[in-house]
DNA sequence: GTGGTCTAGACCACT
DNA sequence: GTGGTCTAGACCACC
């Protein structure tokens, strides 16, 4: 949800992650308007140039389209959504699963610390 | 074991994940020694000095333990393997969850994606 | 006739272009009226202050002359269609030649290559 | 060859044609190493960053490969050349021929000036 | 020294 | 005000 200063990951891939899981999570919807930079970059507290950047970086994934002078919108393209989600969502499994298999943990072991750890914010949160 | 040049976590970090993971999976042993950094080096493709900073991390973590003109060894310590193999479960584990629920995928059908892919390569791997 | 929103070159400078295209091409003659900067805009999918501009532009070019309360007209030079047509048909040219050469493409070969597609889209278009 | 500062271009890719021009001629081939951004900047009395832009949109069109800290190199693909090439080839022949209909000059016109023009600065150059 | 990211601030084209 | 480019200069990871 939140920019991580300290993660090696560079905030303008970060910010690019935020707007794939936001419209994954139905918050932005394709043909949706994204802040300009300049207010982003207020909001996050971030350099306005960070922001161009990751915005940048999504029209290059045709994940957005910009019109010059009237800002950035998500691609107005109804398949997005799924896509998007679909990729991620795998990514994370094929991510997961690789370091569990690192750590030589076998698979019903994998499922059974999933599980245990699975429910539990859903009571308590 | 395979690093990753281009991502953006730190080289020497990623040598620190793998000797821990191949701790994890019983490819090393506390009280194992593990190849001078020159050795390393030249196994990995890497700079030397890019290992002796893993190495130092190592050290500072309390993982390894240096012996004077003896070379480098995993910590004698039979706890150590249990530790960081649940240490390191738990943060993959956490950060899927976390992952997921930004994506807003519910938790059973978090549950069915990894089942659905968790199974799948595991005969020929 | 098609502006290019993503080029770098600025649409009012595309509209200039397009005028002396449409002169060169015939479809405008030399005492012709041109359509409001109002109406442009409207045409064009345009805001009517970058038209205007446009309309400066070829003012100040001499290629056209404003009448107070009745419109823009081309210039009622005879001269001008051939003007514009041999200008702009020898910048062509030449930015075509010194891209081949830049290409580092021999003279025979640009003109090999120039004419296996220049008659070929001919009889659709 | 040279930068134009005054061109509505970016630099940024007015660089990047220069390394694919530079290609094309065979001034440089797959494998050759390229300056280091700041080399290049001073050279080209350009700002690093403007460079490294240009540098990173050549790696994005897979033009180039990086090493992490030994520098910028042409991807060593023997049919890169080739493919650099025609396809710029083709981008310029399209583009003149487009203007040239534009202006209404019929292809045996645009053939003849071309001629007229091609072989000039071969004798006086 | 090399590439990569970030900040800060300027100028431009277009709305 | 909005996006796009450019300059200037800092810090980091890696060689």
């Amino acid at each position: 949800m939140e920019l991580d200063f300290n993660s090696p990951k560079p905030i303008y891939l970060q910010m690019v992650d935020e707007v794939k899981k936001a419209l994954a999570r139905g918050e932005l919807s394709p043909g949706d308007k994204i802040p300009s930079h300049k207010e982003r970059a207020h909001i996050s507290k971030v350099n306005p140039n960070t922001v161009q950047r990751a915005y940048q970086e999504m029209e290059r994934e045709g994940l957005t389209e910009t019109l010059r002078g009237q800002g950035t919108f998500i691609k107005n393209d109804p398949t997005l959504l799924v896509q998007i989600r679909s990729e991620m969502a795998q990514a994370a499994v094929k991510n997961f699963i690789e370091e569990m298999r690192g750590l030589g943990i076998e698979p019903e072991e994998t499922e059974r610390i999933l599980r245990s750890q699975l429910y539990k914010g859903n009571e308590g949160g």
